[in-house]
DNA sequence: CTGAAAGCGCTAACAC
DNA sequence: GTGTTAGCGCTTTCAG
């Protein structure tokens, strides 16, 4: 059998290509970083040498010393259930960015439990900076990484964000848009179907939000809010509808967030006869078009900028790394709305007899 | 303003340690590495003096001085359109496997198109190691990185696998299995919608070996194969769909790999009339639980290993990192059949016009 | 069982 | 403009 060749070749070094353009190392350096200016004659010369030797510069050799990897970190959270499609797309657009910028991108996953964990990822010397992702209303990871003295940009936000980077979904406008498109449908009861009990208490950014807001937004409309928690998975989304049905038998639209119940809360109406958008409308919002386009009819969605939330705190992250003021970055970017098949007029109240096809008169609100 | 402060904590050295616990700094260093024997004494002495001083080993200083960085990479094409829950699986079970070994995982964007960008990253000393993803069945990538000499595992794997480590789908399996589960339910036209025409031209391996499998497993039931390739998006699904009918009228069962576009067949299915399972079913190659419980009724599916890939995939690799042989990892692992309400017993083959109103029988909706 | 010292391959003063 | 050289923080001989 034949053994595995494992770095078999040595590779070309600095001081092979110095010898090979007669040049000393450090031009060959300053050649490579440009930190000096290098006559044209030689910097040709020493192109060419590394051109022939294949050489390219040991990236940790480099680190060392320069004190500089060139690799970020991409802190996250990663469970067993996997991610859903707006956090993958803040993976693909952060690593697009980082790549192109001539970034390694290292994706670690970090439990929001652990700061321990993140204390010792700061000060191992690898990362020139990182990007925290599903960041916690009160979250230890972000003081770690602040005490490490790492540069840090945020995918979503902490309570307080002073002194820091972020980027994030506008929760409260995205809510209020959703809403306003519902009410301008004639719609009055709506149930909010959340993300799970135990995220809003783990103080679960988007989850917390979507509730102040979803409650905001419904009394400006002097509307009562009634709000549903739910697992993320169909099963939940199944259960949250049975609930909302239970709290408001009547209720004629449907606001969620959560890509996983959204399903079940389709199966759930249908199976109760209830037609989309005929008797329910429903709008899913932070979602992404190939999801809402998955069902028929397709989703009412507020589209979430996944990957472009990625870029844009990838971007940030690179931009105080290669110096520059030490400015923070505080973004939110909207989800807009896109009306596609699931949301239509509201449908008259069934109340007491079939009566009153009137669509909507100008009626006030309970209580 | 304030300007930014970063690593402004000078970190403790090797050296501190050495000094506060009153030994060299190979002591210490072999205290870490557990390189040679030292003696209890001393070795709780320089515990205690890197605990006091908050001592992390510098990831940098250590990758150069014994050439191995500890990270790993993940090679992966990163189109716009982002990755499918499989994909994510793969890189989520990778990352958690890399992480609970004690290695980085850097995600690397990497088109099949490009070796040379391989090659750069190959030559870079970067990685001790590296999984590639999206293989195709002839990849320019994997001969780069075995001139660079770099340990290499494939996630999918090339035409010739000689001298590879590989973990892959066993799809001519899955196939098999889809079809036999199929006929066993009394159909006969059965119609397979794969990956997109251009996906199977240039060799994508999923896309190519199921379609070869699928015509061996019609084959032996001595059954017409009848394939249909199809975008990976619900339009894509819905074009597939009716592509399908107008060749196989009387289809009564659909045979799918393509996350994206099994939402278009059935959409398409309810628009035509055409109940599943009643007068169609379907079955779901490759897919995930929670994508096969989005639906009513849910799809029978083989559920494809997706994590496990990953993990499998990774620890391969690190096996392979850890000295051990160089004995060559390739494994298949099979998609294992679950099956829910979207497959049911063939429907007889209507005569002249287009509907079976009748809704087949009992259909308990699950749960 | 422990120390001293020679690098790993590169950057960045410091010279000229 | 270019060369010399002292590190970056660690691993790993080579000596005891």
């Amino acid at each position: 059998m034949v053994p595995l060749r494992v770095k078999e070749v040595r590779m070309a070094t600095m001081h092979d290509v110095a010898r090979r353009a007669r040049v000393s190392v450090s031009t060959v350096s300053y050649v490579l970083t440009g930190t000096r200016p290098i006559s044209e004659a030689t910097r040709t010369r020493v192109l060419e040498a590394m051109a022939e030797l294949g050489y390219q510069p040991n990236a940790m050799a480099r680190g060392l010393a320069s004190r500089r990897s060139r690799i970020v970190g991409l802190l996250m959270p990663m469970d067993e259930r996997g991610l859903g499609a707006t956090e993958t797309a803040f993976v693909t657009g952060a690593a697009a960015a980082a790549s192109a910028a001539g970034y390694h991108l290292v994706l670690s996953p970090v439990g929001a439990a652990d700061p321990d964990v993140v204390r010792r990822l700061a000060t191992q010397g690898m990362f020139d900076g990182v990007v925290l992702m599903e960041v916690q209303v009160d979250d230890g990871r972000v003081a770690a990484l602040q005490e490490a003295g790492l540069p840090l940009v945020l995918i979503g936000r902490t309570g307080d964000t002073t002194g820091l980077s972020y980027v994030d979904i506008d929760f409260e406008q995205t809510v209020h848009e959703a809403v306003d498109h519902l009410v301008g449908l004639g719609h009055r009861r709506i149930v909010y179907v959340n993300h799970s009990a135990s995220a809003i208490a783990a103080g679960y950014g988007p989850a917390v939000r979507t509730r102040d807001a979803f409650v905001a937004a419904m009394a400006r409309h002097r509307l009562e809010p009634v709000m549903i928690a739910s697992e993320d998975s169909a099963a939940g989304g199944r259960a949250a509808l049975s609930a909302a049905v239970a709290q408001v038998p009547d209720l004629t639209a449907v606001l969620a967030m959560n890509e996983s119940a959204i399903f079940g809360i389709l199966g759930e109406l249908a199976v109760r006869g209830r037609a989309v958008p005929g008797d329910v409308s429903v709008v899913s919002m932070v979602t992404s078009p190939q999801v809402a386009e998955l069902v028929h009819p397709a989703l009412t969605a507020l589209t979430s900028p996944g990957a472009a939330l990625g870029r844009i705190a990838m971007e940030a992250l690179l931009r105080q790394l290669e110096g520059a003021a030490g400015q923070n970055h505080q973004q939110l970017l909207p989800c807009v709305l896109e009306i596609r098949g699931s949301t239509g007029p509201a449908a008259p109240p069934v109340g007491g007899a079939g009566g009153g096809a009137e669509p909507a008169g100008a009626d006030p609100p309970d209580r």
